[in-house]
DNA sequence: TTGAAAGCGCTAACAG
DNA sequence: CTGTTAGCGCTTTCAA
């Protein structure tokens, strides 16, 4: 219909109401003294003008975008899927908008989405860096003042709140249960990016979820006296077909693992295809458990016995401490996030299966 | 450090090399003639005062915001977190941000969705729409003339392109497959919206993902002469305990049904947890299938029949769509998007349980 | 309550 | 290659 391409502006509709542009923008936005006269007069020009309000022309005049940049190493892990939500309902119910990036893990991508971000001049940040020792980026947000809070993992050194689940009690309790069992072997599986040339340089495994994850365990074996096979530690899994390598090395070895560990829930997927095609069933000839508790865990055979972590919940409260640094949200005693293993029957007696 | 809030402008960056604005601003966007000398120095400058680009000023100049929105029912359910995966990734690469919306399927959220995308000036849009009879914010959008490309849903009406995958198909197989098993008591079960009060007023489900299954099972039954009886298609159950109770009522109920026809991996898991509960196998005493194959589909047992859907492709799809309307990529043969049966082994012959 | 005018940070003619 | 001068659409003093 209308031949012109460019938007409709404030101006146009303070000409068809016939007020001046200062006081169609009060009226428009909501702010300032406006009489009902003209009130009714703006809306309906704008109405008949078809117009939409440019959020980016305010945020450039008022400095403020009332929205929070969400970067995510993996949102098709239904782990960030379920931490999204949990920050995004919260975010959005206080008047921000979520704009999300996915950095597939990518130390690059994700520098590269925190910088479009900051171009889109976000009002603060939730991250789950990839990477533990490598935040210039990061650091450049921090000293500038930008609100940031750190997801899933923590970057020592780095001036800013972070949320993560505590796992290690829950750790021991899953460690404890399997020495009860008779385990002694016990292989970790996780797919922590080890490629990058960032960790070549500066191995900081002890502030990943996974090394948590890890410490957990170590700590509570080290403490009961038994010795730790560290070739049994896999870190650096890479996609499905690496994961299922691994976990093949680690239960046909020469000192073949009586128990597994997976890291998550996807790597579980590839584990437990690879011990079906060896032709191991579990709990008699190797026991597993997760650090994660997806849904169908209860549904497999054996049903799986997992660390339970409150995902809904880290999401809400990243999202709550945001708010909090932005001074847009009542002060939040940071929740204890802790894990909370289930038993269900996944792991079992160690059995000889020479 | 710096004493002032205001941030670093293309103008302190012009003083700080000696140089015009314009200028400054040319070696900094990379665009235009810039000689070597000037711009080292204008590099230098803002290197040494921190400058940041303000991207927001620069779609507000330009009119192109270099991102798109997205909007999306459910993040969390695995179908949606790969699927904008594929699209994440693809445009991306084209050089666009990609802004997710997540509205937990609820109507009101989109259209504010839409309406803050909106006006943030992204460059397109791409909405899988929680109703397809209820869309005047969507007109809005192809009557302004902003690329939208609907995704995982039709709008009968609407003038945009849709990206779907092609169920009827595999639908018609796994029916066959059924019959063939002896089953003439089928029942379905989904979680389309129909609370919605625009879904009353105007009930279209032949255009929604749930209606496509729907209609190829059913068209396939019909052609086969088999009566069905519509107190068995349950399309509006809300939450886990819903699920449940649909379930329980249609394998419990005067004629049960032999199998269990699950509109999504969701829904998958709360049925089998209810058929579990009543202590029913599958799929001795009843079969299960899934519209879905979701990683662990292989791993329970019995091992899921499904309908498998090329999700990751769709995404991607739908960003080449929107890519080519928003004339940023190149014109891109709509791929065929078909779903296809795999065989697993919850589909039993039927055996009287009474 | 209203309006004029100056700004927000950046781009885009148009001369030189 | 470079600088000047207008914009982009909206907000925000400051007087009236």
């Amino acid at each position: 219909m209308s031949s012109t391409r460019r938007d409709v502006t404030i101006g146009d509709v303070a000409q068809h109401a016939g007020v001046s542009r200062a006081q169609t923008a009060r009226a428009l936005g909501g702010y300032g003294a406006v009489s009902e006269a003209v009130l009714s007069r703006v809306l309906a020009a704008a109405e008949a003008l078809g117009y939409r309000a440019n959020s980016l022309a305010k945020s450039v005049s008022t400095g403020r975008s009332l929205s929070v940049g969400v970067v995510v190493g993996d949102i098709e892990n239904p782990f960030f899927g379920l931490s999204v939500r949990g920050i995004s309902d919260t975010l959005r119910s206080a008047g921000f908008d979520v704009v999300l990036m996915n950095t597939g893990e990518s130390h690059d991508v994700e520098v590269e989405a925190v910088c479009a971000l900051d171009g889109k001049r976000v009002d603060g940040f939730i991250v789950a860096p990839a990477l533990a020792s490598a935040y210039p980026h990061l650091e450049a947000l921090v000293d500038s003042r930008r609100p940031l809070v750190l997801y899933d993992r923590e970057v020592p050194g780095l001036d800013a709140p972070s949320v993560v689940v505590d796992v290690e009690a829950a750790a021991e309790q899953l460690t404890r249960s399997l020495l009860a069992a008779g385990h002694r072997d016990i292989g970790f599986v996780s797919t922590l990016n080890t490629d990058d040339p960032h960790w070549r340089e500066n191995q900081q495994v002890a502030h990943t979820p996974v090394g948590r994850r890890i410490a957990g365990v170590l700590r509570t074996l080290c403490s009961e006296g038994v010795e730790v096979d560290l070739t049994n530690i896999r870190l650096g899994a890479r996609g499905a077909e690496d994961i299922r390598r691994h976990v093949r090395e680690l239960v046909t070895g020469e000192s073949p693992v009586t128990a597994l560990l997976a890291s998550d829930a996807v790597i579980t997927i590839s584990a437990l295809e690879e011990l079906r095609s060896l032709g191991l069933t579990v709990p008699a000839e190797v026991s597993v458990a997760v650090f994660d508790d997806p849904p169908w865990a209860g549904l497999i055979s054996p049903p799986l016995t997992v660390v339970s972590q409150p995902v809904l919940d880290a999401g809400v409260a990243a999202a709550q401490q945001l708010l909090e640094l932005m001074g847009a949200g009542a002060t939040v005693a940071s929740p204890n996030l802790s894990a909370h293993l289930i038993s269900r029957g996944s792991i079992g007696p160690v059995r000889d299966r020479r």
